[in-house]
DNA sequence: ATGGTTGTTCCACAA
């Protein structure tokens, strides 16, 4: 019954002793980090292996960095989302664990709208979908899961005026979005749970917002068909954020049957 | 309309 778990940490070094702890009594069978903030040869990877992870970190100073942990051995596939080789920024992983390929991301935010960051993210969730529809094609099982800076519909945030001119609820985003899950993927949260409101995976830094339940959903775990079948139970673990020093994202676990 | 917060790095930028 493996346990796959993904996180925004914003720094992972800042995080570790929070991140550590979650770690250690949720023991997840796989870990997705995004943000970690740090280079690859900086990232704390003994103190994940005494938890038993093997790590794939894909690091880069001060920004963006992802890592994929597993309690299983792993062979790594990818550690940048194809079809743009100018792309430096750490923000893809890809790797197989057992029989299913496990991709972990962190797509770019994009804001403001109407600059180049904005056209790097329309291109970067072009490429996504590539990818996605290319693992589709082949019939490999995955799981594309991370934060994916996308506010799919007004539901998704705690008062859709204030982000109409955000970059993570655009109709082009939207579009996107809808083109990836359309391609056939599953996203576990909305299976398990397709009543569910107000179910947010960030809340800002400012203005009280965690306190006010001020948030966006914005965290997903998406699955592709045959898993979809074996998913037994996907959820939003608030804890982690109400903690001293937290993350200003939670986790999202989902449990897959075998 | 503005300011509110956090992390990293260097005195700004990204979120």
């Amino acid at each position: 019954m493996p346990l796959l778990a993904t996180w925004n940490v914003n720094s992972v070094r800042a995080r570790l002793p929070l991140v550590l702890e979650w770690a250690g009594r949720v023991r997840p069978d796989i870990l997705l980090f995004q943000e970690i903030k740090c280079e690859t040869a900086s990232f704390p990877e003994m103190e994940f292996k005494s938890l038993g992870y093997e790590c794939l970190i894909v690091g880069q100073k001060s920004y963006n960095g992802v890592a994929l942990l597993s309690r299983q051995p792993f062979v790594s596939v990818s550690t940048a989302l194809p079809g743009d080789d100018a792309d430096a920024q750490a923000r893809y992983v890809e790797a197989d664990v057992g029989n299913i390929r496990v991709i972990g991301l962190y797509l770019p935010n994009g804001n403001p709208i109407g600059t180049d960051k904005f056209a790097y993210k329309l291109g970067w969730m072009e490429r996504l979908i590539a990818r996605a529809k290319d693992l589709l094609a082949q019939g490999i099982p995955f799981v594309m899961a991370g934060d994916f800076n996308v506010i799919p519909s007004d539901e998704d945030v705690f008062d859709p005026k204030a982000f109409a001119q955000d970059a993570l609820t655009q109709p082009e985003v939207r579009r996107l979005w809808r083109t990836l899950l359309n391609l056939g993927l599953y996203d576990a949260f909305a299976l398990c749970h397709p009543q569910a409101e107000r179910a947010w995976t960030f809340w800002d830094y400012q203005a009280g917002a965690w306190q006010r339940d001020l948030g966006l959903r914005i965290d997903f775990i998406l699955l592709s068909p045959g898993l979809a079948d074996r998913l037994v139970e996907c959820a939003v673990d608030k804890e982690p954020r109400g903690r001293d020093k937290a993350s200003d994202h939670t986790p999202v676990w989902c449990r897959l049957n075998e």
